[in-house]
DNA sequence: CTTTCGATGATCT
DNA sequence: GATCATCGAAAGG
C-alpha cells in the first residue's frame, strides 16, 4: 500500500482528491493546507493521459505517490499528485492552497502581500512553491517533498471542473467547504 | 461586478 | 498550425 501522510495513493482519482482535502503539502518547507483538488484520469479525455504515455505524461504512467509536474500554457508550472496503479495514468491536480508555511518566501516569488492571493490557482500555487521541471517525477515522501496528515474534520465540497474543455460536465472538483483560500467559489 | 484578451512555449496532430 | 488542467490587466456595466 502506496500510503504517505494518511492518503492511499493506489485508490483511484477520484478518492485521492477528495481525501487530499485538508492534507499539507510542504516543498522544502514552503506551503500549506490543501484546499482545492481536480481529479484527472486515463479514461478521462480531459487528462493529459488520454490517449497513453508520451514524453510530457510519463510521470502520470509512473509509481503512485510521486509529482507530476507540467508546464501550462507555456507559463505556470503545475503540481500533480501521482495516483492509483503504476502504469495507469491517472493524477490529482493541486488547486489552491491555504498558506501555512514559508509565507514571507511565497510573498516574495509571488509579488503579492494578501495570502488569499499566494496559492488560489494552480499556477501560483507552482509559483509560489518553488515548482519547476525539476520536480517532475520526485517522490512525494523524499525532500524536497512533504506531505503531512490533515488534522481536523471538515466538510469537502464538489463541483466542475475548470479551465477544460472536454468531458466539461464531470463534477471532479473538490474543495475545502467554505475556505477562502479557493480559486473560484464552488 | 463581469467579460475579454495578450503573454508565452511545450506538446501534439 | 492549433491547442492548452492559467493568470493578470484592461475594459465594460
Amino acid at each position: 500500500m502506496r500510503q504517505i501522510a494518511g492518503i492511499d495513493f493506489e485508490a483511484p482519482s477520484l478518492e485521492v482528491a477528495r481525501a487530499l482535502v485538508g492534507v499539507i503539502v510542504l516543498v522544502d518547507g514552503v506551503g500549506g493546507r490543501i484546499v482545492e483538488t481536480e481529479a484527472y484520469d486515463a479514461e478521462d479525455p480531459a487528462s493529459h493521459s488520454h490517449g497513453g504515455l508520451s514524453a510530457r505524461n510519463a510521470s502520470m504512467f509512473g509509481p503512485p505517490g510521486h509529482a507530476y509536474v507540467y508546464l501550462s500554457y507555456g507559463i505556470h508550472w503545475c503540481l500533480n499528485l501521482v495516483c492509483r496503479e503504476a502504469g495507469h495514468g491517472a493524477g490529482v491536480l493541486v488547486r489552491a492552497l491555504e498558506p501555512t508555511a514559508g509565507i514571507a518566501v511565497m510573498r516574495q516569488r509571488r509579488g503579492v502581500t494578501d495570502e488569499r492571493l499566494l496559492c488560489s490557482g494552480p499556477g501560483k500555487v507552482g509559483q509560489a512553491l518553488g515548482i519547476s521541471r525539476a520536480h517532475d517525477g520526485l517522490p512525494l515522501d523524499h525532500p524536497p517533498f512533504e506531505l503531512q496528515p490533515g488534522s481536523s474534520a471538515h466538510v469537502v465540497v464538489t463541483g466542475v471542473r475548470i479551465g477544460i474543455s472536454k468531458a466539461q460536465d464531470r463534477p471532479w472538483r473538490f474543495g475545502l467547504a467554505g475556505s477562502a483560500f479557493v480559486s473560484r467559489r464552488f
